[in-house]
DNA sequence: GCTCTCCGGTTGACATCGTCAACCTAGGTA
DNA sequence: TACCTAGGTTGACGATGTCAACCGGAGAGC
């Protein structure tokens, strides 16, 4: 492992243990044990590393293999519970890697573009089964990944219902836009 | 106005003219005319100004008054994509209002609260008419709200397909929620 | 084999930021 | 009159991102 990836993943490590203010980048050369300007040998800026953080952990992600088995409405349910899951239990990781980037990244755009691409595959299939609507599959994902992602940021701020009555988990949004999708279907 | 609001609405000034890392102590109090430490006789610590700032905004955009008229359904829809909107020309005072808040703050809970209710209180005409579907209010209205917020939020990010083939806005996909509403209503 | 040049590393400094402690002062209260 | 307190000030402190300067060693070119 080059220097480089162990500055990056000793970032994401303790991104995890001790949240996003705890990510110094005196911290990060800590832990790899360089000296607190190290990280400037392989990168422009802080922003610079998170952005390799963001990086690595949007291309684990969509790397992951799929069990592509089973009816792709099903699958692609699954697949955005996946996501809320992933950014409930790691919300560091989820709000730095769609949080604020004040640059463009070429690397972190591409592999945004590469999940997102996983996605419009499945909503592809799906449509040629009739059980999602027709339309440009780009936007039926989009779609799908606005609510999963706004499920998700909102009960991580504590925005959803509060307990008790009315209350709803993010997970169950997802279950939601999918029956309104069974209803609407093409064919039933 | 008292000095304390004055020193939310320099804040609030501040992340609107020059973005979140320009709201420092300093600059507000700055701003105010005052000395870089007035604001922790008003408020805590940053955070607490902060939140304050917050709930302001959420306030505001509580207590501005809805044209009341027409079907509910497309009073909704004008709230969702109104919510849209303010998102992407306050891009800074929303990542804020639903950024990562380490404490609970009440009035801020309650603002936030007050929000959602305003939506709550239209989706239950709107089921009424039987133009969405039943199921408990706050849970319709989540959805509605999860997709407005993931949308703005993403498209805030660039996180929406690129531009071109398969672009989509974050209010057309609001147009489309609405759009499987209408497909799956209980009376068409 | 000698020299030169970078690449990756170090040390030390600097401005800025949030925060704390101490002090001050005017106005209301006992 | 004596006192307390709300709101303000000054000055300091440690942490952080970043910059500048220095430094050693592995290759490339002669």
């Amino acid at each position: 492992m080059s220097t480089r990836d162990a500055i990056v993943a000793a970032a994401g490590d303790l991104l995890d243990e001790a949240g996003p203010e705890a990510v110094t980048l005196r911290a990060v050369a800590q832990r790899v044990g360089l000296s607190h300007n190290a990280p400037y040998k392989h990168f422009a800026d802080k922003e610079a590393l998170l952005a390799a953080v963001a990086t690595v952990e949007l291309r684990r992600r969509a790397e992951a293999p799929r069990p592509a088995g089973g009816e792709p409405l099903a699958t692609l349910k699954r697949m955005v519970k996946d996501n809320v899951r992933w950014a409930l239990r790691h919300p560091a990781r989820f709000k730095l890697t769609f949080g604020n980037w004040t640059r463009h990244d070429d690397d972190l755009g591409e592999a945004a573009h590469a999940a997102r691409m996983r996605f419009v595959e499945v909503v592809v299939a799906a449509q040629a089964e009739g059980a999602l609507p027709d339309g440009d599959p780009e936007r039926v994902s989009a779609l799908l990944l606005a609510l999963g992602h706004g499920a998700a940021d909102l009960a991580l701020g504590g925005h959803l219902s509060r307990e008790g009555k009315g209350h709803a988990d993010p997970e169950d949004l997802v279950d939601d836009l999918f029956d309104l999708f069974k209803r609407a279907a093409p064919r039933r």
